[in-house]
DNA sequence: CTGTTAGCGCGTTCAT
DNA sequence: ATGAACGCGCTAACAG
């Protein structure tokens, strides 16, 4: 005994009228007489419809559905993006299917081709480490489905906008910040080279070295391998275990990294930014909390979001024109200041 | 001169064969030819034929995707959940679209009911704590959609599987260990009055006080009313500061409020756990990092995200009958014992 | 094994 | 101001 959804048909024959005049009403079509207008909506109402989004898309060819695609979701600054891109998409009668590629190309890939099957209306993407050729990215761009890009973007791929900050500029600044207050020895703790965000981090990192005339000590480098938590931590008191002279700063890629370190370098009787100074990147909340509080490059994650979906949502309204170059963004870092240098 | 995408009849006439045959030919329906079937989805492959979702659904009457409404996205336990239902889902062919009821029982209807147009096959959603009535959620499962309710369920609704943990044994629990560890004058934060969750692990926090004879004293107690990390720390640096008498130890409610107040009695030169020990709720990983390392309620969250969406989907596959009694999976928690306590 | 036909629910001409 | 009819792309029931 389930009911059957109540749809156009059954409020027209119910009215005696056609369903195109029910469909025109709720549409509020001008063309339409205000005294049946009123008379549909009231019976619609009474009668409980509710209009089928499927079909609608189907007609229309428009789904309101935004495709998001990031790397995973146990890291806030994806999960802050999102957020960003949920506010602003909601505002423009947007919804978003989220999924995650798990750090795996391949997943891209087939979550990408899911995508394709008309059920979003564009896409939002942060492509993995591991994503080193775009055609996949390139293919759906050239069946005129709208694609915007973010972090980590290790190639240009025209037709697509792009959404970064800029990670080298953002490093330098901070590795400059150490060193003018009087820090020589510096560490680095990046992630794995294949990503182009810690590529970016890393040549800040040497090129405020290099401008200071620091030389750069290849033990007091780590690249982090680990995708997990877990070993992220294993690698990091690693490292720190084993450095022949201490540094007297760290400066590390991730807020995680940034904890992680601090954490370790209290539990080995390091003091805080006594002995060791300690700068993280992304600034999600976790840094003002630890004590001593951290450091921080901000990272404007909410506002990529909104950003991202900005221009997403402005290329559904532009003229279909693959050739159309498309705009590159890029939000503005900031060192934040607190206990940890 | 935007590409037309390739539909089964282009195929079809390619082939000279019938619309139908094709489509069953690429269902791998048995019931067509081998030979023809290969020769489909060669030329398939060849015109780079994807089929169109949309009209798949409206055809079949299934999407094939989930849809999710959580309270907020920052908090490490929603999105833990929105994991483990992803992680589930996609095993089983399903989709996740996330929306954010942002702690509003308005949103939160108003996701639901943008649901309800058919874009979702059913729906798992965690209620606010301004969700005093239910009859939003009683009327999408009377037009036979399936819900599944998870954390924070006031009120029992019928026809709707419910997850969730115990709240108020798992409080107590974790306050009987501080009792048995020698704490005395125990102090409690907890979070607003309105959320069932809250008033729960209230609830077992008095409990075990009262069973272990100790008194209950208000000054002890409090209730953040703020949704806001931020004003979250004001409220219990103010608690903490004007406190008469110092507590011994202090249960709270959430690992945010369970490392604000660490970091809160740090800097007013507390040492943990030795003048004042910290439990937290929930364990979503930055207890671990924390110095001192932070004891925690460990809340299955991605379990629960997998169980939930197992939940749901195993209605999908049930005969339609709402009198069915659905079903109420409690969750185990744990006491993880780290440097705090 | 394959083709024909009739929906799925709504938008949208084209008439009237 | 309203109605009839077709199309969106695919599935499924019914024939043969």
């Amino acid at each position: 005994m389930k009911k059957r959804r109540v749809k156009l048909e059954d409020i027209a024959r119910k009215l005696n009228i056609s369903i195109a005049t029910v469909s025109r009403a709720l549409d509020k079509n001008p063309r339409v007489k205000p005294s049946t207008r009123e008379k549909v909506f009231k019976t619609a109402e009474a009668m409980g419809y509710m209009p089928n989004q499927i079909a609608k898309s189907l007609s229309s060819g428009k789904t309101n559905i935004i495709g998001v695609i990031i790397p995973r979701y146990d890291e806030p600054f994806f999960i802050e993006v999102c957020r960003g891109i949920d506010h602003y998409a909601r505002e423009h009668n947007y919804k978003i299917l989220i999924s995650s590629s798990r750090n795996s190309f391949e997943f891209e890939r087939e979550n990408l081709i899911s995508y394709e099957r008309g059920i979003v209306d564009g896409i939002i993407l942060s492509p993995t480490h591991e994503t080193e050729t775009f055609t996949h990215i390139r293919s759906i761009i050239g069946k005129g489905i709208p694609v915007v890009l973010f972090d980590n973007i290790k190639e240009e791929v025209s037709g697509a906008d792009h959404v970064l900050i800029e990670d080298d500029k953002a490093s330098y600044e901070a590795v400059e910040h150490l060193i003018k207050t009087g820090r020589k020895r510096i560490a680095f703790v990046g992630g794995i080279k294949e990503k182009k965000v810690f590529q970016d981090r890393f040549k800040g990192y040497l090129d405020a070295m290099q401008a200071n005339q620091i030389e750069v000590l290849d033990e007091l480098i780590l690249h982090c391998k680990s995708l997990d938590r877990e070993f992220e931590d294993t690698e990091i008191n690693e490292f720190l275990s084993n450095l022949p002279e201490f540094p007297d700063a760290i400066f590390t890629c991730t807020d995680n990294y940034g904890l992680l370190t601090m954490k370790t370098l209290l539990k080995m009787g390091y003091r805080i930014p006594d002995d060791v100074a300690v700068i993280g990147f992304g600034d999600l909340g976790l840094g003002e909390v630890f004590v001593p509080s951290m450091t921080c490059i901000a990272q404007p994650s909410f506002e990529m979001g909104q950003k991202v979906a900005e221009l997403l949502i402005q290329q559904f309204n532009e003229p279909v024109d693959k050739n159309h170059r498309k705009k590159v963004v890029k939000l503005k870092t900031e060192l934040v200041l607190r206990d940890s240098t």
